[in-house]
RNA sequence: GACCCCAUCGUCUAGAGGCCUAGGACCUCAGGUUUUCAUCCUGGUAACACGGGUUCGAAUCCCGUUGGGGUCGCCA
């Protein structure tokens, strides 16, 4: 019997990090077993759910890249389905119809638990047991006729042949109605592995008040999907040896359920920032391009005078420094004449005894190169050095401060390169004007 | 409260009775390289929650304690 696992959201907001962690153990756990994965749409809370959280849904696995292998079931068009599977249990005995609680809102329909202590493997909590005292009946049908969450579920498991839940383990308690569930309708019950959740430092579950918590907010802040595939993946999992940059076909081949952790995991963002640093210096020169001209045209830093191929020359200067598309912002000085000056640099780099006299010295040095490479301008600046004294990086400094307004930067020489002849002395007479009294 | 789950460095984890004076990664600290930052290199700090058992031997097995978490809807 084939593998089959589904990922089922309720399309209700933003894909949380602990829904899409289980996503992608389903989907790696499928791919692992030359399985199906599946996405059932529970979309039957008709108050909540929207055509937008469920763009929102299938967009963050369009962007991870977790496409299910059929087409999504959606919930909402299965209530004849679920409807019928009561009638069946109602049928059997299974299940009855009361006032449940008196409450006078007519009568819904409760299943009837059987009696007995259950019991069920969890692959990866193991061998789980339920007293049947504390296993009492529940509704599968509401007084207005509609199908409650636990028999819509059921049923369509069912439907889609589902042959192992992977959900997270908030739902261990709704397992033992569900297995129940399952007998009663004359099903082979699934396999089951419940996940531990995502928590904060506080040991809380992880939510948007402890930092970014959703799909779409690792997608606007400049990460790499590849990256926040494997850092998630690794969240709960590991392959057994010291191995964390895995490719996806490594993260197939090597996953397997009972290597998946039983205690919660605590998001660590500075880790997942380092390992997107990992993808982004692997990623193809174009790509990287790709994704910083996102960042740049959606803070209006996109400059269409500029050539082609300037932002490939500034992300080669940068190097490792963008472990973030957002990155690409913290040099806008590459991109703008409006560049901000930092306060206190300019104190200690331009307000220095001799540094704006060697800035003007540094300004005719290159007024007069021909040749503006980088190899050109640092010989001009160390030929300064040598015949007016100060140390190179009293030279330096002040020639980064005036064409950058930082500190911290990549090589100047490089800098000033890709910035060009033209800019650079432009810079440098303005910087000379601002701040010469 | 009842029921259930969990417990190795700050964090993610390796460890399935002797290979553990507990390994790796992130973070951090100290050096080195360097015009700054980043990268890179070298080295360091840092953990088996506690108490009982079982055993020749326990991070690994059992029990208890403590501490965390989850579930107790005609939500999903």
């Amino acid at each position: 019997m084939t593998v089959r696992t589904r990922f089922a959201p309720s399309p209700t907001g933003q894909v949380h990090i602990g829904n899409i962690r289980a996503a992608i153990y389903n989907w790696l756990f499928a791919r692992h077993t030359g399985g199906k994965f599946l996405l059932r749409i529970e979309d039957t809370d008709r108050a909540r759910s929207t055509p937008a959280a469920l763009q929102t849904v299938l967009d963050a696995l369009a962007w991870l890249d977790l496409q299910p292998d059929e087409p999504p079931l959606y919930q909402s068009t299965r209530t004849a389905a679920h409807l019928a599977a009561a009638e069946e249990l109602l049928r059997r005995g299974c299940a009855y119809r009361t006032d449940k609680g008196g409450t006078g809102q007519g009568e819904c329909v409760l299943f009837r638990m059987p009696g007995t202590d259950l019991s069920f493997h969890d692959e990866i909590k193991g061998d789980l047991v339920k007293q049947a005292a504390d296993l009492p009946d529940f509704v599968i049908v509401r007084s207005d006729s509609t199908p409650v969450f636990h028999l819509a579920n059921v049923v369509d498991d069912i439907a889609m042949q589902v042959t192992h839940v992977i959900r997270g383990d908030d739902h261990v308690a709704n397992t033992f109605r569900h297995i129940a569930l399952f007998r009663a309708l004359g099903a082979p019950v699934p396999k089951y592995a419940h996940l531990p959740m995502i928590v904060n430092a506080q040991g809380k579950p992880y939510s948007k008040r402890d930092g970014a918590a959703y799909v779409g907010d690792f997608r606007a802040q400049g990460y790499l999907p590849a990256a926040l595939l494997n850092y998630l993946a690794l969240l709960g999992w590991s392959p057994g040896d010291d191995r964390e940059v895995l490719s996806r076909a490594e993260l197939i081949r090597l996953f397997t359920l009972a290597r998946v952790q039983s205690s919660p995991a605590q998001m660590d963002p500075v880790k997942l920032q380092w390992m997107n640093g990992e993808y982004m210096r692997a990623l193809p020169p174009a790509a990287r391009a790709a994704g910083c001209r996102d960042v740049l045209q959606a803070r209006g830093l996109w400059n269409d005078a500029l050539p082609a191929e300037y932002l490939g020359r500034v992300l080669d200067v940068l190097q490792e420094r963008v472990k973030l598309f957002t990155d690409i912002a913290t040099a806008a000085y590459f991109f703008t004449e409006d560049y901000p000056y930092d306060e206190a640099v300019v104190q200690k780099r331009l307000r220095a005894p001799g540094a704006l006299e060697r800035l003007a010295a540094a300004r005719s040095a290159y007024a007069a190169l021909t040749d503006f490479s980088a190899r050109s301008t640092e010989q001009a600046l160390r030929d300064l050095a040598a015949a007016r004294g100060a140390s190179f990086g009293d030279w330096v400094h002040p020639v980064r401060v005036a064409v950058s307004g930082t500190a911290i930067g990549p090589s100047l020489f490089h800098l000033l390169e890709v910035l060009g002849r033209h800019r650079v002395l432009q810079r440098l007479d303005k910087t000379l004007a601002r701040f010469t009294a």
